[in-house]
DNA sequence: TGGTCGGTTGTACCA
DNA sequence: TTGGTACAACCGACC
């Protein structure tokens, strides 16, 4: 029997190595590549940047599928409300869709099943959004997400090397399939632009980043030219305030599956191939493991996005300060490292690793001793690479409240961006107000001279603001209070180790700080 | 993937 | 020549 298909896209925005979209072509007589706007993850709090590379990932989806004789619907609404009316609609008998691991997927998922089984419609999904099989991963580890990198890489060498990636489907593949299109349906299921989506596009700078799979694989091969590079590629060697990124700018592109993760991983490999080359956790191969590592935590531990129920998660007593906060937010903390470095993120939706340790050790332990679930929302809607597990996992990383421990370790606003840019040509390029400060108070203007103030044509405490904290002071007192919380952590797991560690395993021993370990 | 301080060592320069 | 000085580079200890 021939099918009546519907591939849901949800991330996975991409043909190649797609497979439950070639699960949808198996034995189908008519394919709806389908895209729903879901008022829970495109609510207009989201970033315009991050709108707008969507609106870019569809654009450019919805063009490779016309080339193949077909296009994307895109409808907007809670998928369970949709895809009833879809399924009676166009008599559908089968859904594909790409497993997705974050909590909200799966509960909609799982609704979204049973509706099609109601319906009578077979529901296929495929793994293809992580490099192998999370769920696996678990299983390998004795049913305990691996806490540590190190242990994480032991069990991918068991799995041997992730799946190779499938290509892209074929007009060949697509000869039996047809997507029915009339200017019915042109009309009815285009896809919107921003201001449909009520989003002001007058705010949006130049798009340095445009969204779509074209676009990543462009940039896929654009780097993986640069074979000596690659190489010797070390994460921690490259530079968080360059005036071009250091880095790949590809995790947009992963994060939306523009690119996949498995394609990545194996161009790499071969790139790699009979050369000398850098090795995980630093290589880039380390950083792929990096997201499935997090994305492993992500499935193991519950309420991964939370402090509060969060068994891996050191329990802090931070602080609320609404102003401390909207100044991180909206760079007016009065460190000019720090808000370039938001304004970036800001104004281009992307900013390097070490810049992100920096705002976010700064927001946390570091001064503002504000929780870290605020930063990751910040992040969530301003970061075009805003992934639900990395962010969490990162943000807990850096506030010292679970995989890293070395509280004492605190970046300072001001001397660590000094190390790869002297003169402050980045805080220039963002805060273009300071720019005719000498190099010498770049990077601390409230103690210029009135006289250099002035000339630079910015006064302190009137065109720029005054530092919020002093960071000497503020950051003793702050390890002093981490190291309040972690005694505390181990006072209370001497009490009752297994139930408070909440995951069976037990992966710091009780009433000890975990051993300094170096994980790169 | 830290920062700071104090101490040591190395080195360039010069009287 | 050589001793003095300044300073950079590095190390370990500590937070």
């Amino acid at each position: 029997m021939a099918h009546v298909c519907i591939h849901w896209f949800r991330k996975g925005l991409r043909l190649h190595d797609n497979p439950a979209l070639m699960a949808a072509l198996t034995d189908c007589k008519e394919l709806y590549p389908v895209f729903i706007l879901d008022p829970y993850l495109h609510h207009t709090k989201v970033g315009i940047n991050r709108q707008r590379f969507l609106i870019g990932a569809l654009k450019d989806l919805d063009c490779s599928l016309r080339k193949l004789n077909s296009r994307l619907f895109v409808l907007r609404g809670k998928p369970e409300d949709v895809f009833p009316k879809l399924f009676n609609r166009w008599n559908v008998t089968k859904l594909t869709y790409e497993y997705d691991t974050e909590p909200y997927s799966l509960r909609r998922d799982e609704r979204v099943a049973s509706l099609a089984k109601e319906h009578g419609v077979d529901v296929i999904y495929k793994i293809s959004h992580t490099l192998y099989n999370i769920e696996r991963i678990i299983e390998e580890n004795n049913g305990k997400p691996p806490l540590t990198y190190k242990r994480l890489q032991a069990i991918v060498q068991n799995l041997g090397p992730p799946k190779k990636p499938i290509p892209a489907p074929t007009l060949e593949n697509m000869r039996d399939v047809k997507t029915p299109r009339s200017q019915k349906y042109e009309d009815e299921y285009r896809i919107p632009t921003l201001e449909e989506l009520q989003l002001d596009s007058q705010f949006l700078g130049e798009e340095l980043f445009p969204g779509g799979e074209q676009e990543a694989l462009r940039r896929l091969d654009e780097h993986m030219k640069r074979t000596g590079w690659v190489c010797s590629f070390e994460k921690p060697q490259t530079s968080p305030n360059s005036l071009s990124p250091s880095t790949t700018v590809l995790s947009p592109y992963v994060t939306f599956g523009c690119l996949s993760a498995r394609t990545f991983w194996w161009r790499l490999t071969e790139v790699y191939r009979g050369r000398k080359h850098s090795a995980p956790p630093v290589s880039l191969h380390g950083q792929l493991l990096w997201r499935e590592f997090f994305y492993t935590c992500s499935v193991g531990i519950p309420n991964f996005n939370k402090m509060n129920d969060n068994p891996v998660c050191t329990k802090v007593d931070w602080d609320t300060n609404q102003q401390n906060l909207a100044a991180w937010r909206e760079a007016r903390t009065g460190f000019p490292f720090i808000d370039a470095i938001m304004t970036q993120l800001r104004q281009e939706g992307w900013i390097h690793h070490l810049a992100r340790h920096a705002v976010a050790c700064f927001l946390t332990r570091g001064d503002l001793w504000i929780s870290w679930e605020e930063g990751q929302k910040v992040f969530e809607d301003l970061l075009l690479d805003g992934d639900w597990a990395l962010n969490a996992g990162n943000w807990q990383w850096l506030s010292a409240s679970a995989f890293f421990h070395q509280f004492f370790r605190v970046y300072s606003p001001i001397a660590f961006g000094k190390k790869t840019d002297k003169n402050g040509d980045y805080i220039k390029k963002y805060l273009p107000l300071l720019k005719k400060f000498p190099p010498e108070y770049i990077y601390e203007p409230w103690k210029a001279p009135r006289s250099v103030q002035q000339a630079a044509g910015c006064i302190v405490g009137k065109d720029y603001p005054h530092p919020i904290v002093q960071h000497e002071q503020i950051s003793k007192k702050n390890i002093q209070r981490m190291k309040e919380a972690y005694a505390k952590r181990s006072s209370d797991n001497n009490e009752s180790p297994i139930k408070k560690q909440g995951i069976t395993g037990i992966y710091i021993s009780p009433g000890l700080l975990p051993p300094p370990y170096k994980t790169w």
